[in-house]
DNA sequence: GGTTGAAGATACCGTTCGGTATGTTTATAT
DNA sequence: ATATAAACATACCGAACGGTATCTTCAACC
């Protein structure tokens, strides 16, 4: 008909991109179907509910952050080019969806957004949850390669070690948006993981001018 | 006259209190002047704006943070106990807090609400941002109590290490509330913060029930 | 004891909210 | 060519939003 799979996602995205700016319950339908060109009519034929639109464009975020993390983390790189790539690609992240809002760290959406969601949203929370327990299984590939390649120190619980990752990331993201300041995010990232992870010294990288997209060497 | 005091106190108080549950744009002052047991009257006779109400909640609930802060890191204690005292004091929030909110984990509301604010709502950043140098200070007085005791491994950064630490726990408290899992916690809690500021294997203490209230002893 | 102004109450403003009912267009199958 | 259902458009709903205007109440001071 009239490309229902266009106006689908046009909707996906602006909603994503609106979240970018502000969050779950301030970014109305009106708002969503304004900025993506669609009307309300439309929105609701695709949509149930605006839970839904959000749950739904929580999973189409995903995809893309999907493909990204696919791709650093291809066995073509070592482990810790694959860390390299990772610290990278969030400041990276973090600059792309800038153009989308005028600030200058968002942090991502669709988690954050479940921290958000009040009593009854319960949608929102387990959409935040499922977008965790995908990154949690790349965190935890990452730190397995890691400790496999000997370059950690010690002897970490793989798993746990992938969730204070996390932790990490989402806070020092939330700052960063609290602060508007991407440097913010910049100054901390590199020293907070090697510091988590426990890198062995002769290991780490100084830090080559993070967000420039060269490729790290190490030893 | 009708104790405007204790008015203006019962809006903040009722208002820290919603928030927890959910968030700045989904609770309304319609919400607040209920549950306070006040009218809109009296709120617009003592706060200008919604915001400007937020933002003093944001300065009340930071003296009662500063009171608990203050006790924990008492020179009374060693510096190893007051890590394990912040520890203690910060599931022992969330307890406390969840009889006002039904959700196991809550997170800092004022931090958080920093976070989620929309790109017009500076006022709400600048109060996250107050939180945060606050809390900033009383970290960077522990870690540096902890490296003039000798008992971290390494020369770190204080102050950056202070951030770091600060990132970690806003990160694992919104972990917690997506999940709804204090337990969640609980689990991660003290182990990442050793992680983070390296503390020497011989003064880590295994995790003493945490949410209970005993003083740690190290050693 | 009367005056004054803060404190609070009530009713209401215009706007926007999420959601719906119903109409119109358009691609496709027959 | 016509039927049919998906894809959209328009107009509207009641409720709630943040905020205001106006009125009453009460406490402190002279």
């Amino acid at each position: 008909m009239r490309n229902a799979a266009e106006t689908r996602e046009r909707l996906l995205e602006t909603a994503t991109c609106l979240i970018w700016q502000s969050n779950y319950s301030s970014v109305g339908v009106n708002d969503i179907c304004k900025q993506a060109g669609v009307t309300k009519g439309a929105f609701y034929h695709h949509f149930e509910t605006k839970a839904d639109l959000y749950v739904a464009a929580s999973r189409h975020y995903w995809i893309g952050m999907k493909r990204d993390l696919d791709a650093i983390y291809s066995p073509s790189f070592t482990p810790l080019e694959q860390l390299e790539n990772l610290i990278q690609l969030i400041v990276k992240k973090q600059e792309t969806e800038r153009i989308c809002s005028e600030r200058e760290v968002v942090g991502c959406p669709f988690f954050t957004l479940g921290g958000q969601a009040g009593a009854g949203e319960a949608k929102l929370r387990m959409a935040a949850w499922e977008m965790e327990e995908h990154v949690q299984k790349y965190n935890v590939a990452l730190i397995r390669g890691l400790k496999a390649e000997g370059v950690l120190n010690g002897d970490p619980d793989v798993d746990q070690l992938a969730r204070f990752i996390n932790h990490f990331i989402q806070g020092l993201l939330m700052y960063g948006r609290v602060l508007n300041s991407l440097d913010a995010v910049r100054a901390d990232l590199r020293g907070g993981i090697y510091r988590l992870i426990d890198l062995k010294e002769e290991y780490r990288v100084e830090g080559p001018a993070l967000g420039s997209s060269e490729a790290a060497d190490a030893a």
